[in-house]
DNA sequence: GCTAAATTTGCATGGTGGTGCAAGTATACA
DNA sequence: TGTATACTTGCACCACCATGCAAATTTAGC
């Protein structure tokens, strides 16, 4: 198969290549905020984890939210305080998603590449 | 525990949020690419390549060599032609094992977050 | 060797994004 | 009502990056 007939071709690849997603997981202080929450196991607040990072508060807010945005995280809100938390189940079940449609890509002995 | 500390305690994690890997993945064009070429199924040129997208043939050659650079694709060289191939085994489990350790980190019924 | 094909690389440009500071907003508490 | 805390937002700045064009490089074929 040609690579112009392939991209014409739909696979849940097409939706789970999600730009939007790895533009947010693709800067290392959003990473180290990420990291952070992520071993935590908890929701944190914006003042918590600035303790994590050297850039401005105000530079943490803005990632937390973007991370947001692009659904790795959850807010909510208590009073004045702002809580994120890693949407632990979502973003792991999209990653195995992923690793699912590229293995069903991946040719093996004599597949036909995504059969579709 | 605090997120500082969390950000202190060692995780398969710290490796796996790999930000090379992630802002290879940010931009529209690359998905594009690495979605046509995985779709396709076997190893592809740059030529073939630049069929799928409307940008030009020099840009083409740069992002497969940057997803290549970033661990997504393997080259190899035929003569003239430079043929890129998805690494669908390391990618898929790349991905795979980053959600297992999400998966680890996030507290479930009174788990202990990633127990490091 | 010469020409053409396949790809890379240098260069300039425009746009986007990360950052810090300061001001603004929202909420709790006295 | 006033003040402090938690956070967001406007603004400016700088760096990086995606892009296109043109030149350079590599290699196949005659």
């Amino acid at each position: 198969m040609d690579p112009l007939e392939a991209s014409r071709c739909c696979s849940p690849l097409d939706e789970q290549l999600d730009a939007q997603l790895f533009r947010a997981l693709g800067d290392p202080t959003r990473l180290q905020l990420l990291g952070c929450l992520a071993k935590c196991g908890r929701a944190c607040s914006v003042t918590e984890l600035s303790a994590c990072c050297q850039v401005d508060f105000s530079v943490v807010s803005r990632h937390l939210a973007l991370l947001a945005r692009a659904g790795v995280l959850t807010v909510s809100k208590q009073g004045r305080t702002v809580y994120y938390e890693v949407r632990y189940r979502e973003v792991a079940t999209a990653f195995r998603a992923l690793a699912r449609s590229l293995d069903q890509c991946r040719p093996k002995q004599r597949g036909t590449s995504c059969g579709c």
